[in-house]
DNA sequence: AGCACA
């Protein structure tokens, strides 16, 4: 009767609390496992959609015992167990424990982080890009960024699912040749989630588009043609200048906060924004000023130096791409200082302008998979449903015909943030000190104030030595 | 239907 060689049983594992299910439906999702193996005790991981189908899972239970007992359970059980009426076959997992790699990418979103293999990125347009995801759906917004990942995009549907469709349809598809220039051959798309729910589309340019937002204006130094690399005199091409700088610190020995970085830059002038980030096993920093000469002078002055004495912390600094980071107010690794009272922040209702500078999203990621401070791309408040998503309305600006586009924007934000919101290109306001200072500064650091302002701490007092 | 891969 009892039949007691069942081919299940032939690979027998020793137990574990680690349950190797197989057999399962198509996309099964975690909740379904879940369902499944509860009643058998907690579950404290899972990993889903494993094997060359995606049709095997691994479930983890808090105690051995309540892996033993499911595996017994079923074992004898005249019921197999089922998911959508499919027979799941369960056993022993040869390992102990689940390492979770769930990368943020493959958590599904509304928004897609696309990357575009072996092209240069003038060579896919924003129009393109447009129209192959269009396929899938009403594309929201898209923004686009160099990294050294490649070419990528992060492209907003309405929701994940429609993302989802998107993303199983053109992953590790070539971009159609046709809507290609002649000299490229194929170019391959790696798509993954963003964690970004929603894009924080500043302007329409040719790198970044808000197809809900009509009257958003056109950014005049985005624009093609205009960010042309400075030539200088030596002939050579320089990076294009910006208000950005991007500060790459060699041989850290002492940690570098957001307050040291801060006192060392704001002696050429304002410093708006600060982010520190871990780019290819080093650290960065984004200093944001007001305006590019500032900037300019800054980098000049601090490049090759380094903040403590003995070689430490040695700066090299270069333009960024950015004009305006999307930064937290207030962290551990980013710094607003256009935001009066970060404080104040917290009670701010997301989409509406509660706070003078609503479009600087409190609750901004500007980090994306460690390297996206991708001026265009934050988290802002979820849209309200059945409606198109909120652009910030502070942002939105009315159709002013005729005018100078950064003009009305700065006009449309609050005066006293009308230097944080200046789009790089208008006529730098008068910045207090920001133009004659700094060299002053330079020949009298502030280290000589620097108290216990994070140098401190470290028992030396930043220090720019060559 | 037979063990994950960043």
């Amino acid at each position: 009767m009892s039949t007691s060689s069942q081919p299940q049983f032939r690979y027998t594992q020793t137990p574990s609390k680690v349950l190797h299910l197989r057999n399962l439906p198509w996309e099964c999702a975690e909740e379904e496992l879940v369902e499944l193996c509860k009643p058998f005790g907690k579950i404290v991981n899972t990993k889903c959609n494993v094997g060359a189908n995606r049709n095997q899972a691994f479930v983890e239970f808090a105690d051995l015992n309540q892996a033993i007992s499911m595996v017994s359970y079923y074992a004898s059980s005249s019921e197999p167990a089922q998911i959508r009426g499919k027979t799941v076959y369960i056993q022993y997992s040869n390992r102990h424990e689940i390492v979770n790699n769930k990368s943020p990418g493959d958590t599904p979103g509304n928004v897609l982080l696309v990357t575009i293999e072996g092209v240069e990125p003038n060579d896919v347009t924003i129009e393109t890009i447009h129209l192959v995801f269009s396929a899938f759906g009403f594309v929201h917004k898209i923004a686009t960024f160099e990294k050294a990942a490649g070419f990528q995009a992060l492209i907003q549907f309405t929701d994940a699912e429609t993302a989802s469709s998107a993303r199983n349809a053109l992953d590790g598809r070539s971009i159609p040749r046709y809507l290609l220039p002649d000299h490229v051959t194929s170019c391959y798309l790696r798509i993954s989630y963003s964690a970004h729910t929603d894009l924080n589309i500043k302007f329409q340019s040719h790198r970044s588009r808000d197809y809900t937002n009509p009257y958003l204006p056109v950014n005049p130094t985005a624009m093609e043609g205009l960010l042309q690399p400075v030539v200088g005199p030596d002939g050579k091409k320089q990076e294009p200048q910006s208000n950005v700088l991007r500060a790459s610190i060699e041989n850290m020995q002492y940690a570098v906060t957001v307050d040291v970085l801060h006192k060392v830059f704001s002696a050429f002038g304002t410093v708006q924004k600060i982010a520190i980030f871990e780019k290819n096993g080093g650290t960065q920093a984004l200093i944001q000023y007001p305006d590019v000469t500032t900037a300019a002078v800054a980098k000049e002055s601090l490049e090759g130096h380094c903040i403590y004495d003995g070689g430490y912390c040695k700066l090299h600094l270069s333009y960024s791409r950015h004009t305006d980071l999307n930064v937290k107010a207030y962290s551990d690794k980013s710094r607003d200082y256009t935001i009066s009272d970060p404080s104040l922040l917290a009670t701010q209702v997301p989409g509406l302008p509660a706070a003078p500078n609503a479009w600087q999203n409190p609750q901004g990621v500007p980090v994306h998979h460690g390297t996206d401070y991708s001026a265009s791309a934050a988290i802002q408040g979820q849209p309200p449903a059945g409606q198109v998503p909120a652009w910030d309305p502070n942002f939105q600006a009315r159709p002013t015909y005729g005018s100078v586009p950064g003009q009305t924007y700065q006009s449309l934000t609050a005066p006293t943030y009308v230097n944080a919101a200046r789009p790089a290109g208008s006529s730098p306001l008068s910045q207090p000190g920001a133009s004659s200072m700094p060299m002053q500064q330079q020949q009298q650091p502030p280290w000589a104030n620097v108290r216990q302002g994070g140098a401190a701490v470290l028992g030396r007092p930043p220090y720019y030595s060559r």
